[in-house]
RNA sequence: GCUGAGGUAGCCAAGGUGGUCACGGCGGAGGUCUGAAAAACCCCAGAUGUCAGUUCGACUCUGACCCUCAGCA
């Protein structure tokens, strides 16, 4: 028991990550830590399904990088074991939030619960922050939005041009994918200009297959030893996906999902904002225009976020299953 | 019953003077993923209502039949 422990809980969407971190929670003595892109957003509530009691309250504990630190008790009520919850409501939904922002909130996270000798539980969907988390992302160059506003507006084409000029070896190495992809496009554009010479992958510069085996957490926590309980959930067929994600569109429009929008709307976010790009925002909002061309109805819209998130939740897998070392289970 | 319109993939849908068996979109399958990731992107598989005729050749022309929709009665 002395050996200090991390666990991270991924998986696809609506298979119970929560309640199985809750769990682990009172088992082993632990706080949660979200890896959830969506529930980093403030006001983004019912529809990213914040499952917190009734009043909860945020209590905010720092402000670092301009963005809110702060936790939520699990329990509203005082009780002994009341675990925390963090990484909720860390940005406006008019900010933008990055895999390395989530990162450099974590880790200084991850540290303090295992310095109080508790289990961090790092849970949530959102792989792509597990990924520049456990693994190593090794660039040095942040997001450049001034250039990435203005290269919004060029076609794919010109992106190309641009990048095949300026760094034709980095071109050459994209997939046929990553090519036709202007937010990757920019990405290596940015990279490419970027002053600071970037420390590149080889498979930036030879194509060589990134090698996904050893978790650097450990590293990055500068810790000899750690234990990491690693684990996926994964429906295990696709009736019960569907089912699943059938029965949470529409508790979660009973809710009052389209009242959340309204009100979002009501405040003045508009649905380019980074935050409302998000499933369940995006078909609502649509519903909700009354100047639409093509104007959908509440079934209709109930059915396309389902359908959205059904891939959503296929994308998940299909990224995930490629890490070695996620222990699946299925529910 | 009459008149009009129409039947193209699971859904929506374009088409042409008869001649590489057919544009797209949605959905479906599979995939990409190194500082926007519930994002963005790649890719694959699906079709001409039925029967007969004209023709070297019909999804496209003719006829019959079956069905759908609108209007009339």
């Amino acid at each position: 028991m002395n050996q200090k422990k991390i666990i991270i809980i991924t998986g696809q969407t609506a298979t119970g990550k929560t309640s199985l971190a809750l769990k682990k929670a009172r088992l082993e003595n632990g706080e949660l830590i979200s890896a959830d892109s969506r529930q980093a957003y403030k006001h983004l509530d019912i529809i990213t399904g914040k499952d917190l009691p009734l009043g909860s309250k945020f209590h905010k504990v720092e402000e670092k990088n301009g963005f809110d630190i702060g936790y939520y008790l699990i329990n509203p009520e005082p009780i002994t074991h009341n675990p925390k919850l963090w990484l909720y409501d860390i940005v406006d939904p008019k900010q933008y939030f990055s895999s390395f922002d989530y990162e450099s909130l974590a880790i200084p996270l991850i540290k303090q619960i295992l310095d109080q000798g508790k289990t961090p539980i790092v849970v949530g969907g959102t792989y792509f922050y597990l990924y520049n988390l456990l693994y190593d992302i090794d660039t040095n160059v942040p997001p450049n939005w001034e250039l990435r506003k203005e290269l919004d507006n060029k076609s794919v084409e010109q992106l190309q041009q641009m990048l095949k000029k300026i760094n034709p070896k980095l071109f050459e190495s994209l997939n046929e994918s990553d090519r036709q992809n202007p937010r990757r496009l920019i990405r290596k554009i940015e990279i490419s200009k970027a002053t600071e010479p970037p420390r590149l992958r080889r498979s930036e510069t030879t194509g060589e297959p990134r090698r996904l085996n050893e978790i650097t957490l450990k590293e990055k926590l500068g810790l000899k030893d750690l234990e990491v309980e690693y684990i996926g959930l994964r429906f295990k067929n696709k009736d019960s996906l569907h089912e699943a994600i059938k029965i949470r569109v529409k508790e979660r429009l009973k809710s009052g999902a389209i009242e959340e929008v309204k009100n979002l709307l009501k405040m003045g976010y508009k649905e380019t904002d980074p935050g409302l790009k998000t499933i369940g925002y995006r078909e609502i909002i649509k519903y909700l225009k009354t100047h639409n061309p093509s104007p959908i109805t509440h079934n209709q819209m109930s059915q396309e976020w389902q359908i959205h998130e059904h891939q959503y939740a296929k994308r998940q897998y299909t990224f995930m299953k490629k890490d070695p070392n996620i222990k699946w289970k299925e529910v």
